[in-house]
RNA sequence: GCCGCGUUCGUCUAGUGGCCUAGGACACUUGGUUUUCAUCCAAGGAAUCAGGGGUUCGACUCCCCUACGCGGUACCA
């Protein structure tokens, strides 16, 4: 649809090869749960069109920058198996892909735009930009630069040379509406007058972010646009940069941001946000990506469990919802819980192995034996060590009285006695025990663990051991 | 302030004009199984579909307005 005066809505009809891409800034701890949600979305659509799934550093901001950040992201992204076919690691046909090793091709482009009359230098100072500021919110207008520098400035050339600082900006014309379709919310318009006139280089000689994605995609031949929903307000600038170029104009979709439980913006302030936490926390990937599916889409038959693959089958971008969900813990935990139980022993006993040095410490027959109990019991992998105290001498203290002590040592007889340790024998005892001093289990497992529930206890003492088992009483009754 | 995007149980969601006296999942409550806890099974409470106007024989579904929430408004991304 072309209208009045208006950018044209693009028109999708090449046959492109789909090819999608995240583009994370390192300038945190880690890959951000919002960016492994984008990334999570980017990878299905990648793989569902037998596309590629590409991964760009954008690291042209020199003050927020964090060393080392790159590789984290990177990793964490990889512990995740959302597997990248390009990436600044891995290489590729259109490498670099790491922003600042790119610097000399935004040049060439921002020149470009400046020939062309759509970007123009500015040599205004902070001061000057900090007072235009000030004054256009004391008369109540619309922040934004005044196109000083476009309408003064006739020696650019000589400033340059003379190595006055300056940054290059997009030249917006006024009263032109600007449309960009979006695969989840639709036809998007915006008025050119809300647009400022973006810094596109800097004065670093760094391209701002505007610059640098849209050169890169379409360097990259990025077909797919597949980013937060923070990025609306800011993509009539790339559409106008898009035109301006030439350029084919790609597919928007803007993803619900996730939120906090106060629905702002899912922040490290309100919630744990780095993907290694989760994974530090005993969360099972294929859970946390199964989990975030599930936020702004929903299974064709409304299953809750389902498998990557299933999910690169059924998802379509245009299925999501444009609502922001609250990234719901609880139900993470859930989730979680779900797979462990889906593990086989072997599987499972490999995951605890790797995440748990203390479970090295056990035997492979205890910890085989250990294996079923537990599986019903964890919700993450760190339940490991709260629920297996016992086997490494972590009881909590507690008080026992009279009863309790009196219970413990009729067991310290009847429990020595038991030639083959095994638990239906001790089972027997127990039971015994309980029905003659008519106590409850809980009083049980107080006794020989401090605590008043836990894994089966027969079984635990089992594998705890006789010695262990009857020590552990003998420390009761003193 | 201005601009944009949203609004179905506490939360994630189903719903694309009649199947909806609104379905599922998490959480919660109760009961069953059980050697504690958990698992598992069953039952239950929980949304007058933000509010108000239209359009229509009929609206959660389409349109408009209001309210509220979120996002943007940087030489951050």
């Amino acid at each position: 649809m072309v209208r009045q005066g208006s950018t044209q809505v693009y028109k999708h009809d090449s046959n492109r090869p789909v090819r999608t891409r995240i583009p994370p800034s390192p300038t945190g701890e880690d890959i951000h749960v919002g960016n492994l949600y984008t990334a999570l979305i980017n990878f299905a659509v990648a793989r569902k069109n037998n596309g590629k799934f590409i991964i760009r550093i954008e690291d042209t901001d020199r003050q927020r920058y964090q060393k080392g950040a790159e590789e984290k992201i990177l990793s964490s992204i990889k512990k995740f198996n959302l597997n990248y076919d390009e990436g600044p690691d891995i290489g590729g046909p259109h490498a670099p892909y790491r922003q600042s090793e790119r610097l000399s091709i935004y040049d060439g482009y921002a020149k470009e735009l400046i020939d062309k009359g759509d970007a123009y230098y500015c040599f205004c100072t902070k001061e000057r930009l900090i007072e235009l500021r000030e004054n256009q919110i004391k008369e109540n207008k619309k922040t934004g630069y005044d196109k000083h520098c476009l309408l003064t400035v006739k020696n650019a050339d000589k400033l340059i040379k003379k190595n006055t600082p300056f940054v290059v900006r997009l030249n917006v014309r006024p009263d032109k509406k600007i449309c960009f379709k979006d695969i989840i919310r639709g036809e998007i318009t915006i008025d050119s007058s809300e647009i400022d006139d973006q810094v596109l280089l800097k004065s670093d000689g760094y391209p701002t972010y505007h610059l640098g994605v849209v050169v890169d995609d379409h360097l990259m031949e990025i077909t797919h646009i597949i980013r937060a929903e923070e990025w609306i307000s800011s993509t009539p600038k790339h559409v106008l940069l898009y035109e301006s170029f030439g350029w084919e104009m790609p597919i928007f979709a803007h993803l619900p941001i996730l939120r906090n439980p106060d629905k702002s913006k899912l922040s490290k302030r309100k919630n744990p946000v780095w993907a290694s936490w989760y994974l530090k926390e005993g969360f099972l990937p294929e859970a946390m990506l199964n989990y975030l599916a599930l936020l702004g889409w929903s299974h064709p038959e409304e299953k809750e469990i389902f498998s990557l693959t299933e999910f690169i089958n059924l998802f379509k971008l245009e299925d999501v919802k444009p609502v922001g969900p609250i990234f719901d813990l609880v139900k993470l935990k859930w989730m979680n819980q779900q797979y462990i139980q889906m593990k086989s022993d072997k599987e499972l006993m490999k995951l605890i192995l790797d995440f748990s040095d203390k479970s090295k410490k056990l035997s492979d027959e205890a910890l085989r034996k250990l294996i079923p109990l537990l599986k019903s019991r964890m919700e993450t992998l760190l339940d490991f060590e709260r629920l297996t105290g016992v086997f490494f001498d972590e009881i909590p203290v507690v008080d026992f009285d009279d009863k309790e002590k009196e219970i413990a040592k009729t067991l310290i007889e009847d429990l020595s006695k038991i030639e083959d340790w095994k638990s239906d024998a001790i089972f027997n005892i127990i039971k015994g025990m309980m029905e003659k001093s008519k106590t409850r289990m809980p009083i049980f497992y107080k006794i020989f663990t401090g605590v008043e529930r836990g894994l089966p206890l027969p079984e635990t003492l089992e594998i705890l051991g006789k010695n262990k088992s009857i020590k552990r009483l003998t420390e009761v009754i003193k």
